[in-house]
DNA sequence: AATGAATGAGGATTCATTCAT
DNA sequence: CATGAATGAATCCTCATTCAT
């Protein structure tokens, strides 16, 4: 079988089971109840626990991808930016558990080099497509502040974390309808400021 | 003395610890061994390690307690936001260990009910701060844009979070002058840019 | 073919770990590896680990089967010695992981009955032929002592022992022309010394 | 308390077992339970498996330690080497177990390099005393023969471990007074074969 | 106030073995 | 004949916690 069934059940229990509740707080055997396994068959696939989570945190960089560079190929740098919200914001609602996983990660010390190296390499996509971005912007006449493209970087990407950060702290995105606009509202927002920042002449 | 010499020991090394490597990553026997006593004398201390690790948190109240008010005390808005920005880096610089502590727990979705509440109450009072700042700003005719409070108190938030994260993960702040002075700018840069946004009439 | 491709794969790389490492540190899947088939084959051709560990014991006394009566064979109680001697150390140059098999787990004291069985029947063997061999000598004369064969037979058997141990842990038989030359030579010793000790009127 | 009453009964425990199934067939389990203790004790006091091993192995210096040297204050060399083969015989009757895991140790290939040294270290003790002696039966005009020190040397030891070995398998020392006669004897057998050899002129 | 000794519960990992194909 | 997938039982080891002193 190219792509074993029960490869991807251990995978998608691990991914929500790690992004719940961190690597250490997980043993293999919940997730082997979760996936519904032995939990040697987890080491038949893999070859630790550290093995098993390296795997599903080289699915983030998968998720994150290439698709930021789609949001440049916009004629506006306006049009651009909000392209690029709108595609994390995507992300998050597809993948709940690695893109929290991403956050966790994210500010964590002491790690796995190659985790530490997954999340960089995500962190520089994004961050490459908004440098662009704010070149753009600056083509454009916009932006004629006398800041570095970084602090924007950091303003950019900060409200974007936090923005998912308050609807995952909310609960579940799809709780009711009232909650779902409430937070389309917000993203709306969020994205309404930022396009609001970067376009001052 | 209420407070002990031991008790101070073993509170500062878990503060270490627990921010360096994560709660469930820190045995007690660490604690006692980088504090120099035995590991029976925490449980003498504390009832447990959640028990510990709660005290440890509730430092984190203790440092970004009060002082957020004092910003507001300032006469103008903007120079109350920069005020409240100084103060927030100021505490990271003076308790890193604990700075990363609140920012790492502050992700995390599963834990102990009583530091979550530890977490949402300094947010609260930054957001409090930061509500009222956005009030007079508005006041003052500054923010004239239909956006909520909440985004930009989320983005102030963001962008701050975001400045200390770059630091952290770019080494300690005092390793040299150089790089000391290359914070120092970023976050100056960091504090004009939320002013500028702040400003917008 | 009575006797598998397969089969002997597996009893060889068998007979080398089992040797090397001792039965319990060697698992089935190294055996596997080793001999370049899948671990359940082995399972197609043996019963258990035990079976496949006791197969390859049975070979040790295939190995040391009928030669030593050959021993006798010759006119001289001194010759036969001498040529059992060489047997003996010839058995071990062609067969270096049986014979390491044989000295280890002789000396084991639990284990598997047919294997003890299997042991003590190779010793069984040497022991008549050095039995008749002491016998021939008393009749010629040699041998006058009061002491009884068994001490005489211990004592071949002990030096015997000894010179492959020695050569064992010197490294293996091949690795240069000076050290086979000094091997051999020490074995010369060996069988003068015993030679000697028989002779004596 | 200086001298752990858990200690001691770990290693003793420890020493039986090893002795007895070898290293990698004992359980911590069974050493905990033959011990009366609980298995995490045994890691209070152990740092692992391996460890608790290298200690009991350390044991076998003690025990063989210093006394082979005493046997060469005897003024006739054949008191000597009778002295010695004595010393020898008694410390396996004293310390069945651990000269059980040195005859064990003593032929294994693969093994812990700490237990290879402690092994040579005990070899080497009784080679030297032996070398002594035999330069010393060279003095008095034995041992005339134009053989190495070295073939006689393994030849003692060879007949020294084949006496125990064959007592080990008749099975325990002291069964009954037969037994431990019929011991005895074949005992003074083979020192007095040893002795022959060196006597020769 | 402080500690050394001891433990029970649980965790990662290994491995011989089975079974459907 | 041969194998990939799967498992149950067992193993080493860790760690928070307790208790007598």
């Amino acid at each position: 079988m190219h792509f074993s069934h029960t490869r991807a059940r251990i995978i998608r229990s691990g991914e929500k089971l790690f992004a719940r509740y961190g690597i250490s707080n997980v043993t293999i055997r919940q997730i082997a109840k979760e996936s519904g396994v032995n939990s040697s068959t987890i080491y038949y696939y893999y070859q630790s626990k550290e093995d098993l989570f390296e795997h599903i945190v080289n699915h983030i960089e998968l998720v994150f991808g290439e698709d930021f560079s789609i949001a440049v190929e916009k004629n506006d740098p306006l049009e651009q930016v909000s392209e690029l919200c709108w595609l994390f914001f995507d992300k998050y609602n597809q993948n709940i558990n690695l893109v929290t996983l991403f956050l966790d990660e994210r500010i964590k010390s002491n790690q796995n080099e190659r985790v530490k190296k997954t999340i960089r390499k995500v962190e520089n996509t994004i961050n490459e497509a908004l440098e662009k971005i704010l070149d753009n912007c600056r083509d454009l006449g916009y932006l004629k502040s006398d800041l570095s493209n970084l602090v924007y970087i950091k303003m950019i990407f900060g409200i974007l974390v936090e923005t998912i950060l308050f609807q995952k702290r909310s609960g579940s995105l799809l709780k009711n309808e009232n909650q779902t606009h409430q937070f389309l509202t917000f993203r709306n927002e969020a994205i309404h400021l930022i396009k609001g920042i970067l376009m001052v002449k």
